[in-house]
DNA sequence: TGCCCCGGGTACCAAAAGGTGCCCACAGGA
DNA sequence: TCCTGTGGGCACCTTTTGGTACCCGGGGCA
């Protein structure tokens, strides 16, 4: 089957660099940005930076801040910080943030719905290291 | 809101290291992985390494074959050696790489049909570098 | 006074990822 | 004979990424 035959959309979609679905992939290729956004998202669409860190095994204080700073960047996540004493800070998901988190959630809910697939891949793996 | 009063599919599930939806991102995070894995579907199922690195701008042969190794270890992608003179290598997706498919699809749809989504993201990141 | 919480920043380091360049054998065409 | 293309391997280097450890100021608490 050569390119040719295809349709459209697929001939020319993700066949260079700065096309829209991998411009995506590298969003998502951070370690936290997909958590952060899925766990900002089930928390309400706000949460503050003490609670989303306990949320988030593995998660250190410093990628958590630095990851929000470029989301912030992203406009996916806005920093609201209330001025009282001691000082509350809040971050929430934009109205962008809240367009993004759409194939976050489709990848988390098909993971979650083929873990057993997601296990045969381990297994494939681990029988591969082992036997050769 | 606290994660208590949400549904348990949610409470439980990417909140830690191995579960589903985090080991699907890092089969993901690979630069190449969806890539190819897109590309393979695209062409048939199955096409010859020349054709795939052709069909892929940017994308190395040492990058190429060491990402379909990967994929071959996972059990995701076989390797067919025709023996004819000059052999003839062919890689074909599996029943489980036709499974994992479908989250890629999923993926490469929102985001070609999300550009605009994407191109306001860039633009804010153009815009915070540049103004501050 | 010491201690822990909060929110955050920074310096430094280790590991991983990715890319370039060069190598192999074999075959066909000029 | 040289150059092309096929499919691949390996060495090396750079960049990116992520993580640890330490710092700040302020407040509550014993």
């Amino acid at each position: 089957m050569s390119l040719a035959s295809l349709p459209d959309a697929y001939r020319q979609a993700p066949f260079d660099e700065g096309c829209a679905p991998r411009r995506l992939l590298r969003l998502f290729s951070g370690k936290w940005v997909t958590m952060i956004l899925h766990t900002l998202h089930l928390l309400g669409g706000a949460s503050r930076p003490g609670a989303l860190l306990r949320s988030i095994p593995g998660l250190s204080k410093k990628m958590m801040t630095q990851t929000l700073r470029e989301l912030e960047e992203m406009g996916l996540v806005a920093r609201e910080v209330h001025q009282v004493m001691p000082p509350v800070v809040e971050y929430r998901l934009t109205v962008l943030g809240r367009k993004i988190i759409e194939p976050v959630e489709m990848l988390y809910r098909w993971g979650a719905e083929h873990a057993v697939v997601l296990d045969r891949v381990d297994d494939n793996v681990a029988r591969a290291r082992k036997g050769g």
